[in-house]
DNA sequence: TCTGGGGTCCTAGGACCC
DNA sequence: TCTGGGGTCCTAGGACCC
């Protein structure tokens, strides 16, 4: 066995939708900018000096920076700059694990001779992603993808930070326990209870007392976490489970017709995404957050995969009549449609190749049928895709990508 | 801190089946 | 008629992440 290794890259650009605002108006350059007015969506570096956070409200971010400047969201922007930047993260390395928009877990491991260490590897691809796409990105490398997630934070903004494997400890133990991925407030605050701040004293605790007040799951996990134990694999080609969207509500919204318009437009919105992605789910959920800010979700299974407007628009509204007396006993502040179970039933796909077609048709007929349907191959002149069933997309139809 | 929009994963209980 | 162990699917809720 080889000696373990940093070899796991967490590549997470800072401040991502301000700093692709910042890049593109020289003004906002240097000075305190968030994305968003009514709630802070991102916060430049230059805000974040003075307490201003994303997912803060604007006025009290405005109360805390009076020169702050207020961009609106491009996201066209941040799409065509996230598949820039995610285009050099699969130049730099084979196996890709994207997080969200801004963010990746890279597998950096056997690539010493054409590609050079991960740490070298890391090094270029933050220059490359500075030069070629304008933004600053952070690194971490670590032997573990919770090591390097947390070592990325800590390097921002703007850097680089190894953890060998030798330096873990010292790296880990002084920091509190929010700072592991997996401890949000709740957690955060269950552990104080039990007296425990840093990493250090969660390590120093054994495992059956941290299940005790945690849970079977979150205790195990962070008792692994707190020892550096973190088996999960990078891992590649991870497809979307669930589509969704929501609103949010005046204070007190009763059901009747102005909801059902809007639910309409959650289906609509929804449903679209989904045929866009060649997507298909099976269970509709109906998500609701009430007027005190307790939430409840009611859902429903179909029999068949669909992405079909109809058949989710009366799922939905099945699942609102339903809901309908807690709607209006307690007030909506939020009305939110999600379509999961996502590719839940086998189906297949035979295409009739008739005429010959030349290798290279062939094989994009092949790639498009392999992205859709998980698995394409061809039997005596017939083109088969086998895997989720997509009723609504007809043998034939948008083959080409 | 009174609150936006998008996701992930885990758990528990009940229905149902063998 | 009563009883057992084991499994899957579905619904609802909770915690966490960006």
């Amino acid at each position: 066995m080889p000696p373990p290794a940093a070899t796991v890259l967490h590549a997470d650009l800072d401040a991502f939708f301000a700093s692709v605002e910042q890049r593109d108006d020289p003004h906002l350059r240097g000075r305190p900018v968030v994305v968003g007015g009514g709630v802070v969506l991102a916060a430049s570096y230059e805000a974040r000096a003075y307490g201003v956070r994303s997912a803060m409200g604007g006025r009290r971010a405005r109360a805390l920076c009076p020169g702050l400047l207020v961009a609106e969201p491009r996201w066209s922007a941040y799409v065509e700059a996230s598949r820039a930047v995610f285009d050099l993260f699969r130049d730099a390395v084979p196996v890709v694990e994207a997080l969200s928009i801004d963010e990746a877990f890279l597998d950096a491991r056997g690539l010493e001779r054409i590609a050079g260490t991960p740490v070298q590897i890391a090094a270029r691809l933050r220059r490359d992603v500075r030069e070629r796409v304008g933004l600053p990105l952070s690194v971490g490398v670590a032997r573990t993808k919770s090591l390097a997630k947390v070592a990325s934070a800590a390097a921002k903004p703007d850097g680089l930070l190894v953890v060998e494997p030798d330096a873990e400890e010292a790296f880990l133990h002084p920091l509190d326990v929010g700072a592991l991925w997996g401890v949000g407030p709740i957690t955060r605050r269950k552990l104080a209870a039990l007296g425990i701040g840093t990493v250090g004293d969660l390590a120093a605790r054994p495992e059956e007392e941290l299940v005790a007040a945690l849970g079977r799951a979150p205790g195990r996990h962070v008792h692994a976490l707190a020892h550096r134990r973190d088996p999960r694999p990078v891992r590649g080609g991870r497809r979307r489970r669930s589509v969704g969207a929501q609103c949010a509500l005046p204070r007190g919204t009763r059901a009747g017709p102005d909801l059902d318009t809007r639910l309409a437009a959650l289906v609509d919105r929804v449903t679209r995404r989904l045929r866009r992605a060649g997507r298909a789910g099976r269970t509709v959920v109906l998500r609701l957050r009430f007027d005190d800010y307790t939430r409840a979700a009611r859902s429903r299974t179909l029999p068949e995969p669909t992405a079909g407007t109809a058949d989710v628009l009366a799922a939905a509204r099945a699942l609102l009549r339903e809901a309908t007396p807690l709607i209006d006993h307690r007030g909506l502040t939020l009305v939110g449609l999600t379509v999961t179970n996502l590719d839940a039933a086998a189906g297949q796909l035979t295409l009739p190749l008739d005429g010959g077609p030349d290798r290279a048709a062939l094989e994009a007929a092949l790639d498009g049928v392999r992205d859709r349907y998980g698995t394409a191959a061809v039997t005596r002149g017939t083109l088969v895709g086998t895997g989720p069933a997509q009723p609504w997309l007809q043998p034939g139809e948008e083959l080409e990508r």
